[in-house]
DNA sequence: ACTGGCAGTCTCTACATCCGACTGCTAAAC
DNA sequence: GTTTAGCAGTCGGATGTAGAGACTGCCAGT
């Protein structure tokens, strides 16, 4: 329970223990550190360490004539050393150069985190995912209106970064082709450079003025952008790649149980789950690790999370990994760190 | 090994084993069919008919004092029948509800198939799926030219039945905003109505001529269309949903086994995969099913497919569920007969 | 042609045993 | 005081055996 009174040499244990686990997924006997180069001292010795270990809470043993397995928090300890000494080392190249290869040129918005989740599938060998910053700080660039019927039109709105959301419309009145033109052409002059909700503000104050003085043409349009905008910002974009990778961890059984895996296949089901999931992460920059018992959800207890923030102008999304407690972290803290990189640089291009 | 030499009594014990196996996912025993009203014979009479349907290879015993378990001939004999006499059953009124539902009044095309691939699931349990007929034979009703920079443009390509594509374009050299106005207005006057084949030769052939006779507005203006239909047709778009469900599968074991269900999740990642998987039932009309073993993919040999096309003008797109080979298959029939019809009527009532 | 009954077969579970893998502890060595 | 070697103790997993239960196949009787 001490905090931080770890002694360097306990430390090395640790971390050495850790990684073995990571790579073997077998509990870890005394004897095999013992042998390992870098800590030269017997296995009596590491097992008084490992006696201690267990004590504070960092490693425990599956069963009485076990080796030792980390905990949680032991995970977490070796995560946090991971972070301070990894800080430097993203593996931004890499990932950058499979996301171009993997998304072309100039992706549309939806393309480019769709590959990013790929992208980071294939990477890590884990579930990746991406998420789109709220539409609403969107920045509008432009929209369009495709007459489909009398009354049914197509709204295309194009916001900055290739970022294109359509909806169809039904209309209450039938209206003319040349009338949705110079709709368009009044809104794309009168709020392009907005934020879409400042747009939607300033819609809803022209709309007010509107009933007095009286203008067909701006109420037609501002009555289309209206409705546009509405529940546009209700689900976030997320993509999600990687679930047969689930079968896998399930299959030598990492603590990731058939209902583990029902529930994550759920959540690449109900995206808007993991939105939720992360809401509480996506404060701070740079790499957020979650393990096991930490998240919320009892569910997820055997699983971990790595998650990166990427910035598109004044907006924030986020990309990461989901995998099974016992992750290669350092390898996938890198990735998605690489990954909230070179994101954020696409987008930048583009503007 | 004789065909259609079964009495009418074989052919009873046979469809009450298959349900009850459905059902239980247990063997059956001969004294649990004789104690089945409807065929009024003991245990002992059923275990000769039995016997019987085991050298016709209709079912097997898991081993020698178990009850029996249909093979995928007894399921193929059973789903045959069902074929006949359920032709006019149809699940149409709950599907086409949901899927009004879940995919609004004017959807788009892809939210129609994904709502589609949705509810298939709902109802079904089992995993869903919708593709999309080949986007060459949908039929162009206008074009749009966004423009993001001097030299970038947005194509917003819209077809019969709300069917929007999108694709960024790189120019090599400038363009004015006003000369993509124009260009769009010129192929949508010219276009309208032809299918996207149709437009694309129509193209290449005008560009032949354009060689020597000069046309500036005309040459931007069919190259952009040259350059947006490229590439348009290579991925059929799929929509799938359901994944979860394969975990309930995999969990009580219905010989669906941890590398079946990689192979499935691996398929809706790679959703082309299903695509050529379907190609060859994609002709005739009505449902069809494919048993285990009916598979060409050997992976899949655990699982069933059924599936129904639908019809949208000229072109055929299809729709169906995935499950284990121990499925609810007269359910399962009808709920995908009454999606490709529901799927039908949405398309022919946006047209 | 059908049925009752019985022997035979196979799975599944429980229980007993053994082996191997570690640990914890203690006493000696550094 | 710290480290080490050695040994007893503990537990899991593999292996073996026995008994119960679930069916079938077959045969003799109706």
């Amino acid at each position: 329970m001490t905090f931080g009174a770890l002694s360097d040499r306990t430390r090395r244990v640790l971390a050495c223990l850790v990684k073995d686990y990571i790579d073997s997924g077998e509990p870890v006997a005394s004897a095999t550190l013992s042998r390992r180069p870098g800590l030269g001292v017997s296995s009596a010795t590491i097992r008084n360490v490992l006696a201690q270990l267990e004590d504070m809470g960092y490693v425990s043993q599956p069963h009485t004539s076990a080796g030792r397995v980390p905990t949680d928090r032991g995970y977490r300890y070796y995560v946090d050393t991971l972070l301070e000494t990894r800080r430097a080392s993203r593996d931004i190249s890499t990932v950058e150069a499979r996301l171009r290869e993997q998304a072309g040129e100039a992706p549309l918005f939806d393309q480019l985190l769709s590959s990013a989740s790929h992208v980071l599938f294939e990477v890590s060998h884990h579930v990746g995912f991406a998420i789109a910053p709220s539409d609403m700080h969107a920045i509008f660039q432009r929209i369009e209106f495709v007459p489909l019927s009398a009354s049914r039109v197509l709204v295309v709105m194009v916001a900055r970064g290739n970022h294109v959301s359509q909806k169809v419309i039904e209309l209450n009145e039938e209206i003319a082709p040349s009338a949705l033109t110079q709709a368009a052409n009044y809104l794309n002059a009168e709020f392009a450079g907005l934020s879409l909700d400042e747009v939607r503000q300033a819609v809803l104050a022209r709309l007010e003025e509107q009933r007095t003085l009286y203008d067909e043409l701006r109420a037609v349009a501002l009555t289309l952008a209206r409705t546009t905008l509405e529940g546009l910002e209700s689900p976030t974009a997320v993509f999600i790649d990687g679930a047969s990778s689930l079968a896998d961890d399930a299959e030598d059984a990492n603590g990731v149980s058939m209902s583990t895996l029902r529930t994550l296949l759920r959540m690449v089901e109900e995206k808007q789950r993991l939105v939720r999931l992360l809401d509480a992460y996506l404060d701070g920059p740079g790499v957020a690790v979650v393990i096991g018992a930490e998240h919320p959800d009892p569910q997820l207890h055997a699983c971990s999370l790595v998650v990166a923030t990427y910035r598109d102008g004044a907006r924030r999304g986020a990309v990461g990994v989901i995998g099974p407690t016992r992750m290669h972290y350092s390898r996938a803290i890198s990735v998605v760190d690489g990954a909230a990189v070179a994101v954020a640089r696409f987008l930048r291009d583009q503007n």
